[in-house]
DNA sequence: TATGAATGAGCCTTCATTCAT
DNA sequence: CATGAATGAAGGCTCATTCAT
């Protein structure tokens, strides 16, 4: 019972947040070479060092550990794509600002990015994963909201806008699985690059 | 190990063949639903309607379950691949081709799909995967080849063709997460969709 | 999934309850022995001879376990003291039959008795223990009832009934702890014995 | 080790054993509430508001603790037993006298006689349970005596003395289990009314 | 005195697979 | 072909206890 109670007094606290985000660092790093089920707790104390009672200091359950990620990767990606939504920018702008903070946020949380694909069924079907079912929701409406202005405003043109968007989705989305940080691409270029074939699409 | 040598008499062998071909789809909408690891064989004899020991009879292992649902996705799509892309024609057209039948096969087959999707890491790192990373990579080159060759004879301009064929990728390999059979867009309507904004980001 | 579900096939049904009974017999005993918190499966696996997943064929799992060694103490005990109460039978003549045969079920399921009563937290506080607390109940008031009619036609004279109900419970209840199957007391005696002192304190 | 090494300083000392003793009122609430072993050490320190380790400042383990419970039942218990054994009086006098205190003790340790009753197995299987186990016999014992003494003197007669005295231990026994602070009836008037009923039993 | 991080053995249970029938 | 009993390793997790602070 005493897991999971992070400590009061600031100092340790601290600490103990700084570990607990290593641990879930590490774990995002083991699913996403594994996958989440075939990575045994076992797999992961040996990989963070601590031994097996060790790690429940720090997690509550391998299950909430995935949620743990997933939140890590959506939390702040969704906080950062509200501010970008709430300036004032042509749409073009706006979506192209979108694409750069998205695509730096995946270089820098590919390996949650590739859990958060790989674990869709348990996303999916699960009840207690409905605020990160809702979190994504939320992401893809941003998306969407900006290619409807883009339609309204007649700088952008789409036959069909949510196809539009799931094209959009899923080159993203696929990103992580040949994202090399040491590659030709810098997440800037990827992000322009969508960005122009999105634009090009929609041009009248 | 008596299991897996199927009937040599043509009646039996032809039942055994149907049965086998149930079992595998049954196991890839399982798979599908909710990921290989996390779908116990019991579940699967369940749903197969046989008992613990009878499902052995037409696959030898849970593991080789999931290359035969591989296969099944690949080996036809492949050959029909090979098939367009010996044909004689433009570029353009033959990619238009290498859509349709891509979409089409993803339309029947998209529980393979998922499960495909999902298992990445299994499939890239275990030794007995080389044949079903064979078949991916080869079906991939045959997209670049076309790609390629619409570089060379003028249609088709890419600042970076490699990208290029990755944007397509994710495209396409996005499409079984929300492809409905009886949702608004046909497999060939999607598949103009994506050659539509292949092209148009190729055009001069 | 395969376990818990007994076979269709009668006489493979028939050595399997056979089976299960033994099992939970054997876990009636060690339970009584050590506690049943205290008692691991992997003892109850070595006293059977069944190996650990083995023993999971004949039941569900531990806490079930506990619940159908009550069940089998509990569902004939009451049944039979049914029976006792529906005869037409003088009031102290029903209760000396329900001793007999309460203290005959005792001695031939000491061990479920002595179990029944030491898990009695976890009787209590559980909610899928309802039955066998209903059972239970249901039990007491058949002895109740029947001190209420010798109340009611005169033949016994209770202060306070409903103590005198808890006194007999005290003393029939606390058996187990004492009682040698070759000890000096048959059942039948212990159960006369129980009998002469209600009806001597009842006595006008 | 350094753990239960009282403090010499009267006032600190003072301190130490009332906080010792209210650690071990507190689980002796827990432990018959839900049982010794399904009672663990965390739900104990949030009982008593200590962390982890803070606990065993006042305990040497989770087993000492249970036997320093049974201490603080029986020691008390057994010298006012003493105490009356040892007055010169009747022996209907002195059995009436023993209950008094024994249900008196009951009515202010009903958490430790659950626990006490419950752990049977604990106290009968273990060698440094030796103490407790006499220290039951002796109470038992004390009050055979009494009927001994009785019967020797003509005013008891006991068609088998040794179950009348297992007969009055199932009543006492059990009082814990259904004894209400606030009920009807006062742990005066249950002693009572046990010996009334061994009295009348043993009239002649 | 008190904290809380850490241990590591052990818990109950599941699972893919085999084999006598 | 098919059944279902059986295996035993491995799974995630808990727990009493220790110890540096």
């Amino acid at each position: 019972m005493a897991a999971i109670s992070p400590p009061t007094r600031p100092v340790l606290r601290e600490r103990y947040e700084r570990r607990r985000r290593e641990v879930i660092a590490t774990a995002a790093r083991l699913f996403a070479e594994r996958g989440y089920q075939a990575t045994s707790m076992s797999e992961l104390t040996e990989a963070t060092g601590l031994a097996a009672g060790g790690l429940y200091h720090y997690i509550e359950s391998k299950d909430q550990l995935l949620i743990s990620i997933c939140d890590e990767l959506l939390d702040p990606l969704l906080e950062r794509a509200r501010e970008i939504a709430a300036e004032e920018a042509p749409p073009a702008q706006q979506l192209r600002a979108l694409l750069h903070a998205w695509l730096a946020h995946i270089a820098s949380h590919r390996d949650h990015m590739l859990v958060f694909a790989q674990e869709r069924h348990v996303i999916e079907r699960e009840p207690h994963w409905r605020r990160v079912r809702g979190q994504r929701k939320a992401f893809e409406k941003l998306l969407d909201d900006v290619l409807a202005r883009g339609e309204r405003d007649g700088t952008m043109h789409f036959e069909d806008r949510s196809f539009a968007l799931l094209t959009l989705l899923g080159m993203v989305n696929y990103t992580p699985q040949w994202l090399n940080p040491r590659g030709r691409l810098s997440p800037e270029q990827i992000a322009d690059g969508y960005c122009d074939v999105i634009l090009r699409a929609s041009a009248a």
